[in-house]
DNA sequence: AGCACGCCGACT
DNA sequence: GTCGGCGTGCTC
């Protein structure tokens, strides 16, 4: 039996994040293997840390003297062999530690403790209490106000847990037991608030009491009745202390109230057997023997919007199974709704998983245990459950493969896309890219020979597209036209809903963007910890940063120059559903944004209320451009099309021309000829072209010499280093000496690995939470030479103390530059 | 990161 | 003489 091996440890940082030989002694040989966590000592005081166990054996020309494990955390590995190999991998390529992958690998619940809680029954009052105390003296430890303990709590006064007293207690019905974990992300309930009083007497008190929060308080709660915690403090601003005094002061009730659960007790519709179209068949047909072929393969599922991609996952996973294999199926955030979850859940029933940032800690590790066990084959997930322990993996599915959610933002800045391709490869599993308007990257692959592409053309039933109208808005507030909707959109308006039909209005910016101006001065407000502008937002009558979050209420007066008249100015979907009220007076209008879907089953509700009929017209962001079906929306109009193009990154015409296509594909679905409206500011641009005759082969062959000549994705990669800290100074300094660094490199030992370096160049948010940001470019080829050299210099960079304040870290293709 | 070691100034 | 300031270096 092995005596030594090798691991990563949780306490490194980039600058020695390497495999560390610990000995095992003789009684925990037989649970120590690949893949377990384990407790080591380590560092100069030898404190104790956790690490993972990624092989068997040592370093053979090691001269040190070794440690000794500890402890063994795992009864069987949480990471195989494939996914020990794919850390590696990733922090190689992705310039992060091993346990920054493990993190991102493995279920939260997985880090934190599970704590076991003992609750004095509701109905056992303080006097039976005590008298029970005596033949149960484990009963002493609670009170009239201490009416739950933790099993730790009680097994340190009762100096060992009195585990019979207790089992006693609870079958009695004295206590109740309950285990969760101590941490917990998000909870299976939320804390409700409301007023414990009438409306005008809770005013009559704030106004009393001379508080202002108070009354901003009452004031929510009266317009909305009953509020979740996160929403009442959102739009009162109040901290936890004034509502915990105004539960106090018998102002407010507070009780817990079940949170968003996905549907997974409730009753699922019945399998539908479905027959695929021709096409549908025929793309199917090309894929069943990449699947079977045993080596790995990757395809594109180019199907235009409506084509009735999901019914070829479905043929394709249950062949999948068949073959006793798993499958995993990726969306973006945004596309994982209920529907589809249900969609799954009604085709594979309980061996079906969902991993989504929605669940509580508890069922995401639950998720992952059922698919580790082999239970659930079928995984449906967003982002991270491309890293699913899945058993025996035959096909990765990414669905809307183009999505900016498939990238990670944080540490390791992974693309789910590149993950999924070393996936296949190691695991000989296919890989398909599903997309409408697939990233240039993929279809550049399709186009050199790369994968092979199928395509559905036709859109499901034989929907024709929508006739397009490009609304021309220049000059129209020369002619009087103020408000969002131009002449063009709002005859389709009308006649959408003289038809009795209903309509989308899509904005593609956030909630409530409404810059605020003064008139006199020209003084816009600033977050005081990022170097942004906030905005407006009219529910609350507050600004707010939508960097950092920080919220305050608008000033009445100028701060600058105190005058009186601040201009709101800009549309933000809150100011639109204003117009959309005056404008058409006897519809119904619902709003669908950030805001409307905070609280929690709000989104579902108010698609419900949609597919009822209940609402004509549904305006909103980016989440009505995915996944909804709706029979009798007609009309899809685009207020602003623009507005994605003014961003300079080299990804803004692709996210243009796929939101505008997405948002247009939307209009007509079954029989019925739909009608889709772009307004823009630009009719000639070309992507707004493409975009409205649906055209992707022209807006790639454009966009792919674009790329070119800009030396951009495909074309070339990106790696941007980027530095971080309170001093502007500190940040300029070191990407200074950075990019020295390289270049000193680049011009001896490096020579064949020579690339110009760009910058340093501010972040296009420079300031975020009191944090100046910089970065530097370097557009040079993945490989072993990149991986050495600019590893070797963020290793060099963290191990330096002169650059102690100021954090870097690389991205590659980042999503916004 | 976090801890020990080490080499100089202010102190009971 | 020693206590403690933080600069330097290492982590199996």
């Amino acid at each position: 039996m092995q005596s030594v091996c090798r691991v990563a440890v949780s306490a490194a940082n980039y600058a020695f994040d390497r495999l560390y030989d610990y000995d095992i002694p003789e009684e925990l040989r037989g649970k120590v293997q690949p893949g377990v966590r384990v407790i080591v000592p380590f560092g100069k005081g030898s404190r104790t840390c956790e690490a993972i166990v990624v092989r068997m054996g040592c370093d053979p020309k090691a001269e040190y003297a070794r440690k000794s494990i500890c402890r063994v955390l795992d009864a069987e590995p949480v990471m195989d062999a494939h996914l020990l190999r794919l850390a590696a991998h990733l922090c190689s390529t992705l310039f992060c530690t091993f346990y920054d992958c493990a993190r991102a690998m493995l279920p939260a619940g997985l880090w934190f403790r599970r704590v076991e809680r003992y609750t004095l029954a509701e109905e056992i009052p303080e006097a039976q209490r005590a008298q029970l105390a005596q033949e149960y003296p484990a009963l002493s430890v609670f009170t009239r106000r201490k009416r739950t303990a933790t099993a730790k709590e009680i097994a340190k006064k009762c100096s060992e847990l009195p585990a019979e007293q207790l089992d006693a207690l609870c079958t009695r019905g004295v206590l109740t037991f309950s285990s969760e974990f101590d941490r917990r992300v998000s909870d299976k309930t939320v804390t409700m608030y409301g007023l414990a009083m009438p409306d005008d007497e809770a005013m009559r008190l704030a106004e009393r009491g001379r508080s202002p929060v108070r009354m901003e308080v009452v004031s929510a709660l009266m317009h909305e009745g009953a509020l979740s915690r996160h929403d009442l403090q959102y739009l009162s601003g109040a901290s936890n202390e004034v509502l915990r005094a105004m539960v106090k002061k018998g102002m407010l009730c507070q009780w817990e109230e079940e949170a968003f659960r996905l549907p997974e007790q409730e009753e699922l519709p019945p399998r539908q057997d479905f027959v695929l179209s021709p096409q549908q068949q025929a793309a199917y047909d090309g894929m069943e023997p990449l699947l079977l072929s045993g080596h790995p393969e990757a395809a594109l599922l180019f199907g235009v919007t409506g084509s009735g991609k999901t019914q070829v996952y479905l043929r394709l996973i249950e062949r999948t199974l068949r073959e006793g294999r798993s499958a995993i199926v990726l969306v973006p955030e945004i596309g994982l709704t209920p529907q589809l979850i249900r969609k799954f859940m009604a085709q594979f029933g309980e061996i079906t998983a969902v991993l989504h940032s929605a669940l509580s800690v508890g069922e995401r590790y639950d998720s992952w245990k059922r698919i580790r066990s082999g239970a659930a084959r079928v995984i449906v997930g967003t982002r991270s459950a491309v890293f699913a322990p899945a058993r025996n993996l035959g096909l990765l599915i990414l669905d809307e493969e183009q999505d900016d959610a498939y990238k990670s933002e944080n540490n390791p800045r992974y693309h789910a896309r590149d993950v999924a391709k070393y996936r296949a490869m190691q695991e000989n599993a296919l890989v398909v890219f599903g997309s409408a308007t697939p990233s240039i990257e993929t279809f550049y692959g399709a186009e050199i020979g790369k994968y092979p592409m199928f395509l559905l053309r036709e859109r499901y039933a034989g929907t024709q597209l929508p006739e397009v109208t490009i609304a021309d808005m220049r000059g129209l507030i020369r002619q009087g036209y103020t408000g969002a909707v131009g002449p063009v959109l709002r005859q389709a308006i009308d006649t959408c809903l003289a038809q009795g039909h209903q309509c989308i209005l899509f904005l593609n910016r956030r909630g409530a963007a409404r810059q605020v101006v003064c008139t006199a001065c020209g003084w816009t407000p600033q977050c005081p910890s990022c170097s942004v502008s906030m905005t407006y937002h009219s529910v609350n009558h507050r600004l707010v940063c939508h960097y950092c979050g920080h919220t305050e209420p608008l000033p009445r007066v100028c701060p600058s120059c105190g005058c009186t008249h601040l201009k709101t100015d800009g549309i933000g979907t809150q100011r639109l559903e204003q117009e959309l009220h005056e404008l058409f007076p006897e519809t119904s209008v619902l709003r669908m944004d950030a805001d409307t879907t905070a609280t929690k089953g709000a989104h579902a509700k108010l698609l419900a209320q949609v597919a009822d009929g209940k609402a004509d017209i549904l305006l909103g962001t980016q989440m009505v451009t995915k996944g909804l079906d709706f029979d009798n929306v007609t009309l899809v109009g685009i207020i602003d099309a623009d507005q994605a193009l003014f961003a300079q990154d080299y990804r803004a015409r692709e996210r243009t021309f796929s939101l505008l296509t997405q948002v247009v594909g939307r209009a007509g679905r079954r029989g019925i000829q739909g009608h889709a409206v772009i307004q823009t500011y630009s009719p000639e641009n070309p992507v707004i072209l493409n975009a409205a005759r649906q055209d992707y082969e022209r807006f790639y062959e454009e966009e792919i010499e674009m790329r070119r000549a800009l030396q951009c994705p495909p074309a070339a990669q990106i790696v941007v280093l980027t530095a971080s800290a309170e001093r502007e100074r500190d940040v300029l300094e070191a990407l200074v000496a950075v990019k020295a660094r390289l270049e000193s490199l680049m011009a001896g030992q490096f020579a064949d690995f020579c690339y110009p370096v760009l910058g340093p160049a501010p972040a296009a948010v420079v300031r975020v939470q009191n944090r100046y940001r910089y970065h530097l470019s370097i557009r040079c080829p993945e490989g072993r030479r990149r991986r050495e050299l600019i590893g070797g210099v963020l290793r060099e960079f963290a191990a330096n103390s002169k650059f102690r304040p100021v954090t870097l870290y690389a991205d590659i293709n980042p999503m916004q530059v």
